[in-house]
DNA sequence: AATGGGAGTTGCAAAATATGCAACATCTGA
DNA sequence: TCAGATGTTGCATATTTTGCAACTCCCATT
């Protein structure tokens, strides 16, 4: 559509690669050396690539403000609805997105299931902490000072013959959440709903928020749940991508 | 030089503030909306920018990767180079740049003292790990087990009168440079030469290298030494900033 | 010191490209 | 259904980009 943007987009490209010299970028793009310098040099004054001493150009420090900025900018909510969306059409489940705020874990977005069964659970409210998959997914990550700070905070009601009723076995359970990438609610909170959960990691590889399949008994046993976990896994890295996350 | 990459960078520029609509960013660079429209539609076509929704243009995905492959493109020697440089010519001392690898800690750049008496170090040689500030700084950021590996097969022998001796000294020594982000070599190594390092670091906030400067006691005390601390934390964060780290 | 080659830079004229316009399409809310 | 706002397209115009060729600068070689 606009030729010598397009052009220089290409450039910019190519840069990536590693530093190029003059002639070998004219030659990506295919036109003469001259266009090629205007190009670099506008883009050099808006600091996108920058001269490597002489013969070379490389790409300059405004990509990394950029993509700093962009990525306060995004929020995990939107930048994740694409593939929190996709496993909910693919799979029929309810998908439920989180994150820690100050001391609780409240849910931020939710993908209804397509069943009958729906589960009782609203924007905006608190997940409990010591029954939930996500809670565990996001205390998981908490440096060791603020995890018992929490802890010192939480209470253990029993709500199944499941649910974990302390201190320390909780410990235990976040320590296999950190070992394993990911986290289940093996009917920890309610009798008849067993759920998975992964991590949504942002550009420094920390947790922004935590996303959920919960699925009724009835629909799924115990195994069948896990043998969706690299199907929750594969999202929950696609949504991380979409927040900064670079993988290995 | 370019006009229309001109406007268009105008563009991703703004967008950094946050998302915009069409008209809004026609204002900014103050033509018809429909040039706008074929700009941003290109920007698209190489993921610069994304629509947000309708109404709405944000910053793309392909910032992350660029500024990523550029992270990984950029090596910190050459990054670090200017801000090194900068520091060696203002002071005029002897200004080191180190790594670690696999164990060791290896000077990889070294700008010279402009004053008669110079160290006696080389490129590529290894520094000792218990009396020298830049492997303070580098063991100090080595994870736990990591660390414990390395202090196993460490020598502690005595060269100077205030040489650290032992393990024990030592992982408290590396405690206070965690906690002060700088590290100090008090005529550990050598009778007449003392030393203060800093770390630069990468885009995760890891780090990358260490920068130190040597001066003789007889141009500088100690407390002269460590007046220049913030001149040296300064240049250490300017060559963070060239490899991708983000203040704050 | 002179020579030659490679890389970078500039002015200019030609022409391809980007631009604004106006008409049209699409969407939103009343 | 309509009004208004936002987004989109075709087209003629002229502005901007382009390639060219000449020139400079820097380095290496003789």
């Amino acid at each position: 559509m606009s030729q010598s943007l397009d052009r220089a987009l290409t450039l910019v490209n190519q840069l990536a690669t590693g530093p190029k010299t003059l002639d070998e970028l004219s030659g990506v793009i295919g036109v003469h050396k001259s266009t090629t310098l205007r190009l670099l040099r506008t883009l050099e004054s808006h600091r996108f690539v920058q001269r490597d001493g002489v013969h070379h150009y490389r790409l300059g420090t405004a990509l990394f403000d950029l993509a700093n900025l962009a990525l306060e900018e995004r929020d995990v909510r939107r930048a994740a609805e694409p593939a929190l969306r996709d496993l909910n059409s693919r799979l029929g489940h309810t998908v439920h997105l989180a994150s820690y705020e100050d001391g609780e874990v409240i849910y931020i977005d939710k993908y209804e299931s397509r069943h009958q069964m729906r589960m009782y659970s609203r924007i905006g409210r608190r997940a409990p902490l010591h029954c939930t998959a996500v809670a565990k997914i996001l205390l998981a990550d908490l440096s060791a000072p603020a995890l018992q700070k929490v802890l010192a905070g939480m209470e253990f009601p029993r709500l199944t013959e499941n649910t974990i009723l302390g201190p320390a076995a909780y410990l235990a359970e976040l320590d296999r959440v950190r070992a394993n990438g990911y986290a289940v609610d093996n009917s920890e909170h309610e009798d008849f709903i067993h759920c998975i959960a992964a991590p949504i990691k942002g550009a420094r590889g920390e947790v922004l928020a935590a996303v959920s399949m919960s699925v009724p008994k009835v629909l799924l046993d115990y195994e069948g749940l896990l043998s969706h976990l690299p199907d929750l896994l594969a999202t929950a890295e696609a949504a991380s991508v979409e927040c900064g996350y670079v993988p290995r």
